[in-house]
DNA sequence: TATTTTTACGCAACCGATTGCAATCATTGT
DNA sequence: ACAATGATTGCAATCGGTTGCGTAAAAATA
């Protein structure tokens, strides 16, 4: 096992009796290099064995192709599949990702932050850990002209690229789902959220379908979670059962929640959907796995990844000082009807 | 929205009149810095918004304190874990994970290699490309004295760490499992890989298992799957109960397949667990939201990633040339018997 | 043939933190 | 009071590409 020393432009400009800057010039098909150097140096470069100092480069030209995201956590199918999103876009322009994981803690969060401004990303792609109150830890990008996208969990008064979808409308569209299905007494979760305030935004879907269908919004079933857990579910659902007359439907903002609430009314003898609709929110794949299947809303994870890579990317190469708004991005969601909430 | 410039240890070297290289061994607490000045170069620094720049620390010093992560994907279930745990741990010693995805495609995981390598990590933790036949694109680290550690899917004959599981005694307990639940004609979906031969690995398991309970290995049992996928499972399955007498037991190497099968039984009027037992594999959340709630075999996902950034830490931190064997890490799994396999 | 324009390449500073070694200052011993 | 020892801090090179500017050589034009 030879140790090898990594080979660099000065070996290779050593051997071909060339300067450095050459070599790096005809690395990158610069116009001012002939081909037939070109062609050497590359020659040469690959039979060295050499690859690039990307910190070499980052260092001198400020810049690294790196996109740093921040989010919660890998292991929510939602987060997973928008870092593939993002993922798949970053690699087709060349760019690398940077994934940190804030465990919706906000001080890990604000760490986080700091370590990618630290490695210098190019840019950040955010969605905010539900901790998070104030968003002073990404003033240090905007002020130097990173690129920042904030996506799903967004903060409100800060003016960056945000991709979302409408959550309102999403609620608002699951709601009217359930009563078209012959739902009238609609329980539904929430979780609290002043920043990231897709939670508060779903609710007001649900109550603005519930008025505009003349259905009274009934205060005992809202049920407020402290997390979005399979557990808080359990528990709340357990809670709506407990009501005199059960609801006859509910509008659960995440999958979790749902199958939580579709597996305890199974064990506590309530039939889904005959007595007890159900539509979730996401359509992770459990949702297609728990019997009945779970209607649900969609929730384009991989597209809003792509979404915001693709701005990232573009604002770097236009690289104008975009003092403008930064437009907010929306994406479609749809209701899936499937099993849980048949008529 | 000012245009604020990076901060550097020359702008805080200037501010009170010290040289740079006091500067930085003051952040570091360097022994030969009094204390006065530690305090007041970390107050002032503070003050500045100084953030080092990771690029030029590590362009000097030649170490990123970086753990590259090449998987197939980061939205399996397993790996989401498996990442999980490499950030917790890599978290603790102040490193950085970088995660890329080769999409079980051999051409990515070489050119995601080389862009590790270019990004000089410090070590890197990699599960192979289903695709994946040989290692070349790995030499450059073990040459270059940067730890590696392959996990879960790991090539055979290369001398680097390994942290896995004992897939063959794994697939040996979930055979005996179902035999011990009273199977006698028991399935199984297999696929090929010859690098990361865990799928090999299963089905020996599963053959010595029969073959020790003096039960017949019948070849129509086995099914070669191209893929692990949903989709392919449901095929097998069909094709399984496609057989004159159906077989009583499957033995599937993940949950997807297992839960295929499941949900293609009941389609098709066999009853689970009692004229078809099933067991998966690796405890995926969606084993215990199906129903009836799927037996598997435990993967300790979280903890193998734990595992491998411990072994890239405490070799950077001895940092010795080991030039000795490196060792393989075997993580214990369980049998985790659920309602789909009850006798 | 003399001169202008291209073409092709070299020189050297630069990015920002790190570190071996030299230098300066303060303190203690004689 | 003077040398010696130790405590602090400064100097300058270094890591490996990148890039503005300068220049020599080749090609084009007069």
């Amino acid at each position: 096992m030879e140790e090898n020393k990594h080979v660099t432009i000065y070996d290779i400009a050593e051997r071909l009796n060339l300067a450095t800057s050459t070599i790096s010039r005809a690395l990158k098909d610069h116009h001012t290099i002939s081909d037939k150097t070109i062609k050497k140096v590359k020659k040469t470069a690959e039979e060295m064995g050499f690859v690039p100092n990307t910190l070499a480069a980052g260092l001198r030209g400020n810049k690294t192709r790196t996109i740093g995201v921040l989010i919660p956590t890998v292991t929510q199918p939602f987060l997973s599949s928008l870092i593939s999103g993002i993922e798949i876009t970053a690699q087709k322009s060349d760019y690398t990702v940077i994934i940190m994981q804030s465990h919706d803690s906000y001080e890990e969060e604000v760490n986080m932050a700091k370590s990618l401004y630290s490695n210098r990303v190019s840019g950040v792609i955010c969605s905010l850990a539900m901790e998070t109150r104030d968003t002073a830890h990404f003033h240090q990008f905007s002020n130097n002209n990173i690129p920042l996208v904030f996506v799903d969990r967004v903060p409100k008064g800060y003016n960056t690229f945000r991709v979302v979808i409408d959550n309102y409308t999403a609620g608002y569209k699951a709601t009217k789902h359930l009563i078209e299905q012959g739902c009238i007494r609609i329980a539904h979760f929430t979780a609290g959220s002043e920043l990231g305030n897709l939670y508060n935004e779903r609710k007001r879907g649900y109550i603005e379908a519930l008025k505009d269908h003349n259905i009274e919004v009934e205060e005992e079933l809202i049920i407020n979670l402290n997390s979005v857990t399979y557990e808080d579910g359990v528990k709340a659902s357990n809670a709506l059962f407990d009501l005199k007359p059960i609801p006859d439907g509910l509008f659960a903002p995440g999958d979790i929640l749902a199958v939580s609430a579709v597996q305890t009314a199974k064990k506590r003898g309530v039939k889904v959907p005959e007595e007890f609709k159900v539509i979730g929110f996401n359509n992770d794949p459990i949702s297609q796995i728990i019997d009945p299947n779970l209607s649900t809303i969609t929730h384009p994870a991989e597209k809003m990844g792509k979404a915001a890579a693709d701005i990232i990317i573009k604002n770097l190469k236009s690289s104008k000082n975009d003092d403008d708004a930064k437009e907010i991005t929306f994406l479609n969601t749809e209701v899936l009807a499937r099993e849980s909430s048949q008529k």
